[in-house]
DNA sequence: GTCTGTTTTAAACATACGTTTGAAGCCAAT
DNA sequence: ATTGGCTTCAAACGTATGTTTAAAACAGAC
């Protein structure tokens, strides 16, 4: 077929460059070059950058919050009436994510950076965009995370539950980078699962953090208001 | 005087909307506009944007980079020839950020911002002017955070460091917004500071988890590699 | 008051961008 | 073979960007 082939080698090039460089920072020219298609080829198929900008988000998501969808299902189903606890919520977000079928070996680990950078870079259309078709799920996991963590204050939930978008966000958004640092300081692989699997421990381990710490160490400057 | 007028007030324009907008995204004209100054300031000033660019890091990260040299002298004092223990070091980088003579209120969330942008937009030069300009003080650091947790592998440490860079600076960067969100759902008021207080115990339990949650739940497709 | 070096200004420059155009190419159905 | 609807293509459009220029404005020293 020969739409699709230039549409698909379209999302394939704009996929990777927006991950390596930003969306502000990858130009038409530079996608349509890499996919070796016509300047004109995007705005005929996707009618906008903005657009196709969508376009690479939504290849990626629409199969993944169903799967996330399915995952939470069977999740609440085999726990009965009780809710799931912190540590399956998460697993069960990071599975599915790492499940997903990917185009090619650095598949997750491109649209992890992709979706840092949709935090990250204040695109205001894509943040309308993403909010609009895929809030459900987030707001699902949300209300997973506040059933497996009753000890906590609404606000103190509130705000562990931002560190652990940051620390997650962030350390995707940049994962490549680092894990080429990683890897010429140490000579170690690392792959998006063994990320992910540490990850986890570390969100978890925060979020259940008790809250005696939370006094600064004795001669602290820090007041508490 | 009039140049240092004019050269601050480029300055204090760029530094809200880098952080407001990313670099890219932030053209000169914007700045000027809002500095009230002419356009070819900024290239006759600075010498181009980039420079400029480095100029509002180092407007801050210099002193910066002074205070925390001292806090973390005083620190390693004070605890005699035993290392400074994890929350002793999180809590002196913590009181050295709070600390530092603020331009208005917004001054250190803007500036975290600026620093999470900093590493998420790769901009290859800002890297290796900041690698330049501050890399000791940031080994520093690293060095003091791997004293203190000599239970961890050199690999879960660079994790777990970049971990804690990510929920802090998505965080810190994020506050104004979050905060209104927070004030405008329970009215509660929260500073800078409580913020922080909430912070540095989440990314000391996370620092400190223990890999037994490494392993998957009962049942996760995600294996260890 | 005049001169000297610095700073500000308006205008222009070259370049890169996203988008549009209209013709050409293609392929299946008639 | 011809039609008709997609798709591709080279070229151009208008706009925005970072940077440069050269003249004007300014300030302090003599």
């Amino acid at each position: 077929m020969a739409q699709s082939d230039t549409v698909d080698r379209i999302l394939d090039a704009a996929e990777e460059l927006f991950a390596e460089r930003g969306f502000s920072e990858t130009s038409l020219r530079m996608i349509t070059s890499k996919a070796k298609v016509n300047l004109a080829a995007v705005n005929y198929h996707f009618g906008s950058k903005n657009a196709l900008i969508h376009a690479v988000f939504a290849r990626f998501l629409t199969p993944f919050s169903a799967t996330l969808e399915k995952a939470f299902d069977e999740l609440e189903e085999s726990c009965g009436d009780q809710p799931p606890t912190l540590n399956q919520t998460l697993w069960a977000l990071t599975e599915s994510a790492v499940r997903m079928p990917q185009r090619n070996e650095k598949g997750i680990s491109i649209f992890m950076r992709l979706l840092g950078l949709a935090y990250t870079q204040s695109q205001g259309h894509l943040r309308k965009f993403l909010e609009q078709e895929y809030g459900d799920p987030f707001s699902r996991f949300m209300r997973l995370l506040k059933a497996a963590t009753p000890q906590l204050s609404a606000v103190d939930r509130y705000w562990r539950i931002q560190f652990m978008l940051g620390a997650t966000a962030f350390t995707m958004s940049s994962s490549d980078a680092l894990r080429d640092i990683l890897q010429n300081k140490t000579g170690v692989e690392t792959s998006v699962q063994e990320i992910a699997m540490r990850l986890v421990p570390f969100l978890a381990a925060g979020m259940q953090a008790g809250d005696t710490m939370l006094v600064p160490p004795k001669g602290s400057k820090v007041s508490v208001a």
